[in-house]
RNA sequence: GGGCGGCUAGCUCAGUUGGUUCAGAGCACCUGGUUUACACCCAGGGGGUCAGGAGUUCGAAUCUCUUGCCGCCCA
């Protein structure tokens, strides 16, 4: 077979992703095997595939690939969020595109061109993991908006409505003046910003020249001033009590106030205060008793209320107002500051606190159920820190209540219809009419006389649910009891509060209610029973990749460059849980644009490449029935025999890394594993001479061990050992590695894998020699090496002496009980070996080494002695660790006798 | 202001319950090598007071305290 000098991704990838989908294999129904589940945290329906989100499902794909592969039923579930506040923001762009204002067009004709906009784009991210070879069940594809899901809010609405937990009040909230909708505070994203702080004189009442100085960052709000405040011990101003200021421009007059929330350190000690624009403000207004201003529209420019600058956006006011108070005398002092801004994470509109009659849900209970769930494990996290910031945000102190309602049309329209003061939730019209017409006991009601909330509940609001509305689970719950609870949840740690705490309290709020007591009682209520945080990915300036910044390579043009299995290898290699990565996507620097390069990928492309190239070396052998000589039968054997052993090492490792999702430690292990010991050690060990051909028996065995190799692979790099799978044999149909089967743990021998390593010491030791000292590999050379008990029992060992020759390029390799003369000596373990290398020995040298390895020795040796002769390690530390220290002294005192002697022999 | 995480080789990071010469990997660097599966390669090599200090212990990169710097969450 005639196969390319190079492995070439982009041709294979899409071949076997067709394949793989034509199979069925990533689909699953439940059965009687052990379900492994994963639902995706869905993306955006707005986003395009991006970094955080290659990382994410890279991982995801790992984990079910694997479990595919031990035989579980695995079942990843995709799909997608509707993004209420970014889609309909998409959604009216297309409109005002086409022309069409959204405030001519009604609510459901709105709602007919959004869903066309999602038909058209939203699958887009879908697709783009396909092309990373995302294994997802892709007949379960959910969206949050679809009628199941829907309907399920709608449900979950009322149900918590009549179980008390949710209320609808008047409330200070964060106002998104762009989008035109109320936030929730995990919604705004508050950071230092540069600004100005204005010292602003206002006058006392009734005097001539007496001023109060305040200082603000926002002057327009002055026009809404209803007091200023100052500290009641504060003594520059005990002497303004029961006087008043006058508000400048407006000209109104407002108390001077006693307030013990003023700082006093702060500015000039007084405050203004106003109640309609600020979340403290409107504390103190309550407190007392003030009158609320609301200066500003929904759109964030100056409503009539303002008298001033009416109709003009807020920060353009804010430099005219600045101008005007300044021409008026009113301006003292103008300092730069910074200070914390909030913005809308979603606009990133500056946020204006605003008085707003919105839907909440009571928090208190559901903190409760969330902080126990990981508490008592039900739920673990990965890494487990992260439980502190999960603690901080859920504790009793901290946990706000939920704004659930948004003003918004994209979105589940709230349950709620009203009749004059009366409201009625339910989930159908109908129903709220029956409960209105008890009510009101108007028997001539119609659906006409009520009148729907015009909100929309949060997106977070329906996918807090997607554990268990991707399976249905609120209408029937056969598969949700298969599923349910799933595995575990891979997300990114930003996403702590909006899906992870959220979706364990629904989880625990209905898992009971749907599937029974007993169900729950055994199988658990939680969503999930692990959480892996995964980092955010940064560029190498720490920040964090995105496309706003434009520090972010292209996703797919990475898979273009690299291959998906380059890309994945790329992604996860840096990736240890928890931690945020540090891409190396290179910036140019003409351009100043990121590159769509990666040295990470790059070696995964190369790792690709060094499978491939093994399997050209296999595939190019000839084949004969009987090793070419008893030295190769002998190698070929102590070969097998060896890999069989290491390869069950590895696995365990594997285990062990596997449990705790150590997966970017995984993908090290397998892939030194396959790069040294397979390729470097036993391929070099059982390739033929040059132009001689290979015995079947060891041929068989090779390829047999590179398709476990690969099927142990296939998770991380599941394109190219998929490939390689199908070069390595002739293959039945259906008879592929994504369902061929996984290892099992089982031990090793441990003693066997110590002779093979000590034997590689020598090999290493000798290439060492030759390299020091000119002799090139060719050069067939004479080994000795001193007779002792130890070098005898290695090399009682069949096809190490073997090994030997052949790997260091031997001419013999003999038993000597005498130092050789005329060689230049080494240690390997606790053996002394000759090689007769056709140098001038340069004595000096010589002795320099060799004083060097035996100071070394020497140091090494009186530390172990130290310990041992320390009673309390002795007594103190366990019995294998004393053993160990034990033999460490042996083996040390053989190595400076050997030392010693060479030293002598120089002279 | 409350809390969390980090500081280990030039760079990016591993180091699991303290215990093997534990100080490690990849990249970068240096030396040698190409008719031989692979130069997207092979064989070797140099490089670190584990941020500083103190403590616990027979033994500390690992546990405790403390100082410094960086990043983050919450207010």
């Amino acid at each position: 077979m005639q196969l390319s000098e190079r492995y070439n991704p982009s041709e294979k990838e899409e071949k076997w992703y067709q394949h793989w989908m034509d199979k069925n294999y990533f689909h699953s129904e439940p059965d009687e095997r052990e379900p492994y589940t994963i639902v995706i945290p869905p993306p955006n329906v707005t986003g395009v595939l991006h970094m955080g989100h290659m990382l994410n499902n890279t991982i995801q794909d790992i984990l079910i690939r694997k479990a595919r592969l031990e035989g579980k039923n695995a079942c990843w579930v995709p799909g997608t969020d509707h993004a209420s506040i970014a889609t309909e923001a998409k959604v009216v762009k297309m409109l005002r595109e086409r022309g069409i204002k959204k405030s001519d067009i009604s609510r459901d004709e709105f709602l007919k061109y959004a869903f066309e906009w999602k038909d058209k784009y939203g699958g887009i991210i879908l697709d783009q993991l396909k092309k990373l070879g995302a294994s997802c069940d892709w007949e379960r594809t959910r969206f949050t908006m679809e009628d199941s899901l829907s309907k399920a809010v709608i449900k979950t609405f009322v149900d918590l409505y009549h179980k008390g937990k949710i209320y609808r009040g008047l409330r200070m909230t964060n106002w998104d003046p762009e989008a035109k909708t109320v936030l929730s505070n995990e919604e705004v994203i508050h950071k230092d910003e540069n600004s100005r702080l204005f010292h602003v004189r206002y006058k006392v009442e009734g005097t001539e020249d007496e001023w109060v100085t305040i200082a603000t960052t926002r002057p327009e709000t002055i026009l809404g001033d209803s007091a200023v405040a100052v500290h009641p011990k504060d003594e520059r101003y005990t002497h303004l009590k029961d006087k008043r200021v006058i508000v400048p421009m407006v000209n109104r007059s407002v108390p001077i106030i006693f307030d013990r929330y003023v700082e006093m350190e702060f500015g000039t000690g007084a405050l203004k205060v106003t109640p309609a624009h600020d979340m403290n403000d409107y504390e103190i207004g309550q407190r007392h008793e003030l009158e609320v201003i609301d200066v500003l529209n929904e759109d964030a420019t100056m409503s009539e209320a303002a008298q001033f600058y009416i109709g003009e956006d807020r920060f353009v006011v804010r430099k005219k107002i600045v101008k005007d108070l300044e021409a008026a005398g009113h301006i003292v002092e103008i300092q730069d500051y910074r200070n914390k801004v909030g913005r809308s994470e979603r606009t990133n509109a500056v946020v204006e606190p605003r008085l707003t009659r919105q839907w909440f849900l009571d928090m208190k209970g559901f903190a409760k159920t969330g902080l126990n769930a990981v508490k008592s494990g039900q739920v673990t996290f990965y890494p487990e820190h992260f439980w502190n910031m999960y603690y901080n945000w859920l504790n009793e102190d901290n946990i706000k209540d939920w704004c659930i309602s948004r003003q918004l049309w994209w979105g589940q329209r709230i349950p709620a219809f009203y009749y004059g003061e009366d409201l009625f939730v339910a989930e159908t019209a109908e129903e709220a009419l029956a409960q209105a017409k008890k009510k009101t006991g108007k028997e001539d009601l119609t659906i006409a006389d009520l009148q729907q909330d015009e909100d929309a509940v949060d997106t977070w609001f329906s996918s807090w649910l997607w554990p268990i509305s991707v399976f249905d689970g609120f209408e029937t719950q056969e598969e949700l009891k298969y599923y349910y609870p799933t595995n575990v949840l891979v997300t990114g740690w930003d996403i702590m509060f909006f899906w992870v705490a959220r979706m364990i309290m629904s989880g625990y709020e209905w898992s009971g209610e749907l599937m029974g007591l007993d169900h729950v009682t055994e199988h658990g209520r939680q969503p999930f029973n692990d959480v892996y945080f995964t980092g955010m990915v940064r560029d190498n300036k720490r920040r964090k990749m995105s496309k706003s910044l434009g520090n972010s390579p292209d996703a797919l043009a990475l898979i273009d460059n690299y291959g998906a299995d380059g890309v994945r290898f790329g992604m996860l290699s840096s990736a240890s849980a928890g931690n945020d990565i540090v891409f190396d996507a290179p910036i140019d620097p003409e351009t100043k644009a990121v590159k769509n390069e990666s040295k990470l990928c790059e070696q995964g492309l190369k790792f690709c490449n060094k499978l491939w190239n093994a399997l050209r070396l296999i595939k190019e052998l000839e084949v004969v029935e009987k090793p070419v000589s008893a030295e190769a039968g002998k190698v070929n054997a102590l070969a097998g025999l060896w890999f069989e052993e290491k390869m069950k090492q590895t696995v365990h490792e594997l285990e062990e890394s596997f449990k705790t999702y150590r997966l970017s430690e995984a993908l090290i292990s397998t892939y030194s594993f396959i790069w040294t010991d397979f390729c470097s050690w036993y391929l070099e060990m059982v390739k033929p001479e040059y132009g001689k051909p290979i015995d079947r028996v060891t041929l068989d065995r090779t390829i047999n061990y590179f398709e476990r190799l690969m099927t142990i692979l296939h998770p991380f790099m599941p394109f190219v050992t998929e490939e390689i799978w199908h070069l390595l044999k002739e293959r039945k149909d259906g008879e592929d590695c994504v369902i061929s089967s996984y290892p099992k743990t089982v031990a090793f021998d441990k003693a066997l894998l110590k002779k093979v390593e000590t034997a590689q010491e020598v090999i290493s030791k000798m290439r060492d020699t030759r390299n020091v000292n000119g002799v090139k590999m060719k050069e067939e050379i004479k080994l000795y090496v001193e007779n002792t008990a130890s070098s005898k029992a290695l090399y009682e060992q069949e096809g190490i002496l073997e090994m030997v020759e052949k790997l260091a390029n031997l001419e013999s390799l003999t038993f000597t009980d005498n130092e050789v003369e005329g060689t230049i000596s080494f240690l390997a373990g606790t053996e002394k070996y000759f090689a007769a290398i056709n140098v001038t020995i340069d004595v000096e040298a010589e002795r320099e080494r060799f004083t060097k390895e035996l100071e070394q020795a020497q140091g090494f040796v009186k530390g172990v002695e130290k310990k041992l002769n320390n009673e309390r390690f002795v007594s103190g530390a366990p019995e294998a660790v004393v053993n160990k220290e034990r033999q460490k002294l042996a083996d040390g005192l053989a190595k400076i006798k050997i030392l010693e002697e060479s030293l002598k022999n120089l002279n």
